[in-house]
DNA sequence: TTTTGACCAAATATGCATATTTGGTCAAAT
DNA sequence: ATTTGACCAAATATGCATATTTGGTCAAAA
């Protein structure tokens, strides 16, 4: 990972703040790296001092923010009390997902946000949540945080349909907000997925907490 | 609706088979009048006897598709044992969605098959589906055909967005089948959303008759 | 009366020269 | 040692003439 020749690292992190403000607003193809460094307050040949190509940059820029947005997941699955559950797992999510909205581009392959030939690296993510969330629920149902009777993989797709739906579809105007639809959302799969004595849900974090570094470990290692 | 000149009806639908049959694969931008006149054994001029644009030509294409498939669900509502709840309403209608490949892309919004100038009038479909599922769940509540303390706006929100995220999702390589995972949604969302003591199911069968109709009323009146 | 397919204007695609923008560099400034 | 911004090659955008395709028509054929 990270091409990044980092010296001056609070330097680093404002560039970064710069580029994502213009590129989550106007794309990554309509941002020139002068505007980045202008936003940043430094000169263009600074930010080459950081990383080498504007793709690196980009990439400096997305990986900060998965790993801001799997910390604030570890962090609910770690200390909510339904941390442990599917359905806890996935409202802290959605929540933590919904933070970012490069993370929110990134689930939504917003093509006007990702750039265009970006678009590609992320479609093999799609097989490693399901590979992950598969396995996930397969030892979720082993140690009682889960009905023992689901299907796993079935399951698994599910999550994936709804989170892509979720970040794909306007809310309707109406009342509706994104956190009562992810509270509701997260009472269906409890009420779905929970077994008749719920147990192990310490197990459940644990499961889970490695669940999110592994998909951190696919993510880093690109192919 | 139907600026068709209906004279002979059984050519029309061999040319509509030939447009479908075209369209679905090349997508109807690529797809001339020429060519669908040769697969359906006429002339050219023949297929201006029955639409007089090619714009009209699809629309009559995507009509009979729509009316199809909402005939389908209908059936499936009014007689399959779970018709009247709201897991057997959406495992019908996905079941019915899947089977056409024109409303399948129409629910993906599939540029390449439904070219591009097209897609606007969609846009406002994820709407009219919105609130037609979300009185229908209300009126459902009222009836203890689903729990009385959902919010049907929420609820009719996710089913757009599982629905969107099905349609989309390519299924991973491995044992997974569309009826799979349509039966495992079925069984999610019945544990969700049954009541204790489930009652009413065949006046849910009602209200979801005058659903699907009321959403077919609301796609022949384009606006 | 019904159907056809040659025909045409309009739209779309292609090729190409020119103009502009932009990612990336590096000698000079600090 | 660090940072800058003028500079440049490459990529992208623009304009335009030409070529091709295609939606739609209608006089003639069946």
């Amino acid at each position: 990972m990270s091409d990044t020749i980092d010296r001056n690292d609070e330097r680093a992190q404002r560039i970064l703040d710069a580029a994502e403000k213009l590129i989550t607003h106007y794309g990554y193809d309509k941002t020139t790296v002068g505007e980045i460094a202008q936003e940043a307050g430094v000169s263009k040949g600074a930010i080459y001092l950081h990383w080498n190509s504007k793709e690196a940059l980009f990439d400096a820029l997305l990986w900060r923010e998965v790993t801001r947005t799997m910390k604030s997941i570890l962090a609910y699955v770690e200390t909510d009390p339904d941390g442990g559950t599917v359905h806890g797992f996935l409202k802290g999510m959605l929540k933590a997902i919904s933070d970012s909205a490069l993370i929110t581009a990134t689930y939504a392959q917003d093509q006007r946000i990702l750039g265009k030939h970006l678009l590609r690296r992320d479609l093999s993510l799609l097989d490693h949540r399901f590979v992950v969330y598969r396995d996930a629920l397969t030892r979720l149902a082993q140690v009682g945080v889960v009905r023992p009777d689901i299907n796993p993989a079935a399951v698994a797709y599910i999550l994936n349909a709804v989170s892509y739906g979720f970040f794909n579809l306007p809310l309707p105007v109406s009342t509706l907000s994104t956190n009562l639809v992810i509270e509701v959302l997260g009472d269906i799969l409890e009420r779905a997925l929970t077994p008749e004595q719920i147990g192990g849900v310490d197990a459940g974090r644990r499961i889970l907490v490695e669940a999110i570094q592994d998909l951190v470990s696919r993510l880093s290692t690109r192919g």
